[in-house]
RNA sequence: GGGGGCUUAGCUCAGUUGGUUAGAGCACCUGCCUUACAAGCAGGGGGUCACAGGUUCGAAUCCCGUAGCCCCCACCA
């Protein structure tokens, strides 16, 4: 026998397989012209971060398409990576910094991106060791990392072209604040929160005139910025003030009254406070009609020197309180009402977006985006499921320019320098010595980083060392790119996935991918995401720890529906390792009758048995399931069809069957032949398991004989040949065949353990078979015996029920079991009647569907002659139940 | 405010172009330690497919409306 551990201990088996796959560069994907590639982009996880259950259900489906591409003999390259992450990395670091009472100024730009570059070497990148033990299949020799030398260059290259064709320019506008992190951040880095707040009502003098006109605001502290006050022309209240000035309290400023369409009479009180640098509406509004701009905000989002005591310094929320208590003082107030509102927020820092004048580098998107969204619209660009092509459509059809400057240190710097002496701008490959104006050697750098995503939207082809230096270069990128599959979460559907397009499509002119996979998000029981600062998620870690990588991939996989959400909770992954226990206790089944390296003879060359027929054609219908649904993107029907294959059709029939030819007692041929199937059938299970399950297939597949059936074994399971129809025989017929038996099998099971029959009471049966099905029954009778526990089994065409017997009744056939004196007759008349009573039910639909005219003249044929089968099998069923009632009762 | 989605068994969800008696896993009930597995085996109960209309020979599936929940986008002071 082939020894094997009682039970599967995942540690002993997990690093084993993952290094010895490493090892054979069973993961690598050399370029080679002669295989087709199959290239997959991970999403590249922040350095930064730890791997969580996102990753675990994202990450396994990619390996999960990865290994079966591979096994289908593509050369696969799944790219691993990471993403320098500016803000995110550059917060922790200031966190630390802090903790030491230093600040990065203090410490200096060189010093402060040395000490995040150590940083990143010590602790960045532990999320890709955390992959590993998850069994993920990546080519760790393309390893990527968004600052590497050659991705810089990538990211250098596009900022230079982009810039000379007039696509990157510098501008003044308002940009969305973080006053915490002191940086720009880009419309997509924004979320808007709704939020309890206050509407402010107060009035402004006119000036050289009593009155007063009437304010509604939320934020108060911009009047100090204020410039205008617009109402809506046809305003009766406030015709009349149209010209005039307001002289604005504080600053004392006189600012004009004006019309503006954007003013709804309606709302508020129907006169708005214009202050074109903090507010994006305003900002328009003062451009309109050449308004004068104030900024009136510090970086740090306290009021500016430009402002008047007692505001000058004070925190904008502060100042807001403050310009409330001097307005009540002003005799200018009037009242302030509870308001629901939505106000902008930082991702990052979750701190109020403060809109601000500022001077950033922008890219113009609309040239860019057009092709992209041509893509979609064609439906050459594909996704799954396809209900997000609406919102990226939608998103590139009204894109905004891309604020891609970053008042930060850790990042890409902007390749950009100014000159002293004259207003020129020089860029390029290379550090510029002098202007490339006025050639004034005076020049300096400017201080900004690039936006993270402005080099992960590089992640199609600067990992595949583009731009190309040499025509190795070249030939990498050519083979790898266009990737096949993009697998990611729907929420950066924008900040990436949309800007990949663009950049493949500007760069290569073509796309990046042609399917994009969106992921399940992962949420708790009660439909939360999970978040770090909820603490309601899963570590995978000490699931993994728990259970092994197998289970948490099984189970990830086999919960997440295509797109939306899926809810997990830590005992789901119960279910994960109940199915891989299942499957190493059937190899123990197996694998105690077999020798190592036991020669087996050729499927081909043996005379099966029915039940092992039907077992090989569940198999081949089974991968041709599996492919089917892979290719769909159905990755949780997939593993279904795997999980019922294996559970219950290899362990739950197809090893109970085998046990009679595996008896001790059993002949030597049929104890081989039964054995060759087993093996047959449990490697392609096996094959069919492994790109959900690594691990436990890899270690059962390595201790089991080959077989000569599967043609040449490679080094691994994971380079074995995946199964398909082709390579299975075909047993259609016998299969079908065998599912009469089957039926027969469960009608006994059925009626005994409604009766109450003890399992251990064995009983003839008697079995009434049609013409037609006599000779397969009859040949069936070992495998009756022995599953429906009955001591003998007689069949043919005319056998007649016994006196007093119980009846299961099925399709072509009627088993009777002789229980005279053994079980209450009255019961028997129940159960078998209550069953008259539900198949008449079910007839009276059918044959009202029949006796509908219109229904026999408009139903297709097929649906019509269904119907009719139905109801002949169904009469045929209740008059044999009428039969054996009247026998039961006589 | 705009767009999208969801509502099917106690729970989590499948149900692909409308067509047999609406499925799975878990949970539950009954009986079994049958020498691979009690993390198991066998059997069983449980659903007017959110509600109200419509189209159709036929609707969980298509259309309209209502209610509840969720997500995305959005500059109403």
């Amino acid at each position: 026998m082939i020894e094997l551990d009682s039970t599967y201990e995942h540690k002993s088996y997990e690093k084993k397989w993952y290094d010895y796959c490493v090892d054979h560069k069973l993961f690598h994907a050399p370029v080679d012209n002669t295989r087709k590639p199959f290239t997959i982009l991970m999403p590249p996880p922040n350095v930064t971060s730890q791997l969580h259950m996102g990753h675990g259900l994202g990450y396994s489906i990619q390996d999960l398409f990865s290994r079966w591409q591979r096994m289908k003999g593509l050369n696969v390259c799944w790219l691993p990576g990471t993403d320098h992450a500016g803000i995110a990395t550059q917060m922790m670091v200031e966190k630390d910094l802090e903790k030491e009472g230093t600040h990065r100024r203090a410490m200096g730009r060189e010093k402060f991106f040395e000490r995040l570059t150590s940083w990143k070497e010590k602790y960045g990148g532990m999320i890709l060791d955390q992959f590993k033990t998850l069994g993920f299949s990546c080519d760790w020799e393309r390893l990527a990392y968004t600052m590497d030398p050659k991705l810089s260059e990538a990211v250098r290259h596009v900022f230079v072209e982009l810039y000379n064709e007039g696509l990157i320019y510098r501008g003044e506008r308002l940009v969305n604040w973080d006053t915490v992190l002191q940086t720009a951040i880009s419309d997509d880095e924004v979320e808007s929160k709704e939020i309890q707040g206050i509407l402010y009502f107060y009035r402004y003098p006119i000036d050289g005139s009593d009155e007063q006109i009437p304010i509604a605001t939320t934020r108060p502290e911009t009047m100090l910025g204020d410039t205008a006050v617009a109402v809506n022309a046809e305003d009766e209240r406030f015709k009349h003030l149209l010209g005039k000035m307001v002289r604005l309290p504080f600053t004392n400023r006189l600012i004009p009254i004006i019309a503006d369409d954007y003013v709804k009479s309606e709302f508020g009180t129907g006169a708005v406070k214009i202050t074109p640098a903090h507010d994006p509406n305003d900002f328009e509004i003062g451009k309109r009609h050449n308004l004068p701009f104030i900024n009136i905000m510090t970086v740090t989002g306290t009021m500016a020197d430009n402002t008047p005591a007692p505001f000058k310094g004070q925190d904008r929320f502060v100042a807001r309180k403050e310009v409330i208590k001097q307005m009540k003082a002003l005799g200018l107030f009037d009242e302030e009402k509870s308001y629901k509102t939505t106000v902008p927020h930082s991702e990052r820092s979750k701190t109020v977006i403060e809109p601000r004048l500022s001077l950033q580098w922008y890219v113009k998107m609309q040239e860019l985006a057009k092709p992209a969204a041509d893509a979609a619209r064609s439906d050459e660009l594909q996704f799954h499921p396809d209900l997000w092509k609406k919102t990226y459509l939608y998103w590139l059809d009204n894109i905004q320019d891309w604020c891609i400057s970053r008042q930060l240190w850790w990042g890409h710097r902007i390749p950009i320098w100014y000159c002293n002496a004259c207003p020129g701008v020089t860029t390029g490959m290379t550090d510029p010595t002098a202007c490339q104006e006025c050639g004034s050697k005076d020049i300096r750098q400017d201080e900004d980083v690039l936006d993270t995503w402005f080099s992960s939207w590089l992640w199609p082809l600067s990992p595949f060392n583009w731009p190309a230096d040499d025509k190795k270069d070249e030939e990498t990128l050519e083979y790898f790119n266009p990737t096949d599959v993009l697998v990611t979460a729907p929420e950066i559907i924008f900040l990436w996935v949309a800007r990949m397009v663009m950049a493949n499509l500007k760069f290569k002119n073509r796309l990046p991918f042609k399917h994009v996979y969106f992921n399940a998000t992962v949420c708790d029981k009660q439909g939360r995401k999970f978040s770090k600062t909820l603490g309601n998620g899963i570590d995978p870690l000490d699931v993994i720890a728990k259970h092994g990588a197998d289970a948490v991939r099984f189970t990830a996989i086999s919960l997440a529906p295509l797109g939306g959400r899926v809810k997990m909770d830590v005992d789901d992954f119960d279910n994960g390792a109940r199915f891989v226990n299942k499957i190493w206790n059937a190899a123990r089944m197996v694998f105690q009758h077999l020798e190592p390296n036991q020669q087996l003879p050729r499927i081909q060359d043996l005379t099966l048995t029915l039940s092992e027929k039907w077992l090989i054609q569940r198999l081949r219908e089974t991968s041709v399931k599996v492919d089917t649904h892979l290719v769909d993107y159905r990755v949780n029907d997939a593993v279904e069809e795997v999980y019922h294959f294996i559970w219950g059709a290899f362990c739950d029939w197809g090893l109970e069957c085998a046990k009679i030819d595996l008896a001790a007692g059993a002949k030597p041929a049929d104890k081989l032949r039964a054995l060759s199937v087993l093996v047959y059938v449990f490697d392609g299970a096996l094959r069919l398991a492994h790109p959900i399950m690594p691990f436990v297939t890899e270690e059962l597949w390595q201790k089991m004989p080959a077989h000569p059936s599967w043609g040449p074994r490679p080094v691994s399971i994971c380079v074995a040949a995946f199964p398909t129809a082709e390579m299975i025989p075909d047993f259609a017929t016998d299969a079908a065949q065998w599912k009469t038996i089957q039926d027969i099998i469960s009608g006994i099971r059925s009626v005994r353990s409604q009766m109450g029959l003890s399992p251990k009471q064995e009983l003839p049966a008697h079995i009434r078979v049609d013409a037609s099905l006599a000779a397969v029954v009859a040949s069936a009778s070992d495998w009756i015996q022995r599953l429906a526990k009955a001591d003998k089994v007689i069949s043919g065409v005319d056998v007649k029920r016994p006196g007093q017997s119980l009846t299961a009744v099925g399709q072509g056939f009627e088993v009777y079991l002789p229980v005279e004196g053994l079980i209450d007759v009255e019961k028997e008349r129940i159960r078998l009647s209550t069953e008259e009573q539900r198949i008449k039910k079910i007839l009276v639909g059918i044959a009202s569907k029949l006796d509908n005219q219109s229904f026999v003249d408009r139903a297709p044929e097929d649906v019509l002659e269904q119907t009719r089968a139905q109801r002949a099998n169904m009469e045929e069923q209740v008059s044999a139940i009428i039969r054996n009632l009247k026998a039961l009762e006589a």
